[in-house]
DNA sequence: GATTATTGTCTCTTTGTGAGACAATAATAA
DNA sequence: TTATTATTGTCTCACAAAGAGACAATAATC
């Protein structure tokens, strides 16, 4: 259960699947820090991750790409399912109810929003700079967070965050390439800030340098000559 | 979607969570081969993983759990939750019909049971020796299969299976502790036949052992005097 | 007491990583 | 032009983990 465009509804879910619904987790870097991407809806104070509801004709890994790529601009998100939550705990009709209303909709109880919701839970990696954030209609915001100053969130929004973390922080010498998280072109540096950032932990670096040589990931090009007092560092970028 | 204790059920999905159901492949181990828990339905000639739906009152790991101890007469199974299914392909009416025909339920087109689902899967490892198979209502065998001679599967529970195998074997260092493969006590010999036929490759013998005393995850007991030509094998357990 | 199969442990080598040394720069200051 | 400074690329040494094989120590049989 999240944030979405949702027209005002039937009490049904008429071309959405009920008792579903998916949360994301977009995880974005700049100015070294570990960014998480949330959501406020406005009039209530309720601030929650991006999520929403799969329609009845579509996939739900296509429900969850095509809902993230209207909010914040990219395409070719890497995009990975890591849990599901489904603890009856969750259901909480009143917070749903109360956002609603902030919007002028009165639903009935057996509204099909107001049900109990099993949430799939995807995490993003995406390259900050490169996005351009556009809150939908139910929200008044869209910020990036830093990963260690977060806010009050809803129902088991911080649970599902830290899960995502642990999942990322386990993976990610296998994500690491596929991630959107850096530009295009980068230096050893940029990359080792990313995983410090990520990982909650200062690396070494000529160790780090070797490992990522070691592996055939990285792709090497010309020097940067930023124009600072000292040797330039060469550029890289992933092996396709 | 798959097989669970179903009472003749009203169109919607009255005390269960419409449009969401779990797969669960139940891994167990005898005769050096890796095994696979299946269900036939009977009249039909289908095979699927065990299955089923979640009440409206009951977290989602718990009907899994419960689902599962209904058919294999263990508790403290060990069970993780792998991935969501959640593909439009998976949609196919027209075999759960099938399925509930051949029970003597003529369900019309808007039945819950015939709409869309999204399958959480699960696995489970569990020492078979300790099992007893009890099939429900609406299947007529419930058998152990090898896991490289697995019959035709309805849906995509071939795929799960495949996901299963390979999440495990990601995961078997930190898994094979809580795992209920093996009996409580067990030769080196033995953990290492488990762990080769869940890798699917065969294993060198003294690394093996020095990794697996390295970790302490094994207690030494006695030996075992096997009634055999040869040095007698030290008995393990697990820690707790 | 010799034979046979298997087990527990040891050594040698290779690989990966932590920790630090050091020369090679790219701009700036003298 | 030369020295200074910060940072980078690479090297060495130490140590831990894992692959590969050697070998002595059995438990039953011949």
């Amino acid at each position: 259960m999240a944030k979405q465009k949702v027209s005002p509804v039937s009490v049904d879910g008429a071309g959405f699947l009920t008792h579903v619904a998916y949360d994301s987790v977009v995880f974005g870097f700049s100015e070294g820090q570990l960014k998480i991407l949330l959501m406020e809806y406005h009039n209530t104070g309720l601030i929650a991750l991006p999520g929403g509801f799969i329609r009845t004709d579509e996939d739900l890994d296509e429900a969850v790409r095509l809902g993230l790529e209207d909010r914040t601009g990219i395409t070719n998100i890497y995009l990975e399912q890591f849990h599901t939550f489904g603890n009856k705990s969750r259901h909480k009709p009143e917070i749903l109810q109360k956002i609603l209303e902030a919007n002028g909709i009165h639903a009935p109880k057996e509204h099909w929003m107001l049900q109990r919701f099993i949430s799939v839970a995807y995490y993003a990696l995406v390259d900050i700079s490169t996005v351009s954030l556009q809150p939908d209609a139910l929200s008044d915001s869209c910020t990036w967070y830093e990963i260690n100053r977060l806010p009050k969130l809803i129902l088991d929004h911080a649970t599902v965050i830290e899960k995502a973390l642990k999942t990322l922080r386990f993976n990610l010498d296998n994500k690491i390439k596929d991630s959107n998280l850096l530009p295009e072109k980068f230096t050893m540096k940029d990359l080792q800030k990313v995983y410090e950032a990520i990982l909650g932990e200062e690396l070494r670096r000529t160790s780090f340098q070797r490992k990522m040589l070691a592996g055939r990931i990285l792709k090497r090009h010309d020097k940067l000559y930023s124009g600072e007092a000292h040797k330039a560092p060469f550029i890289y970028s992933f092996h396709k």
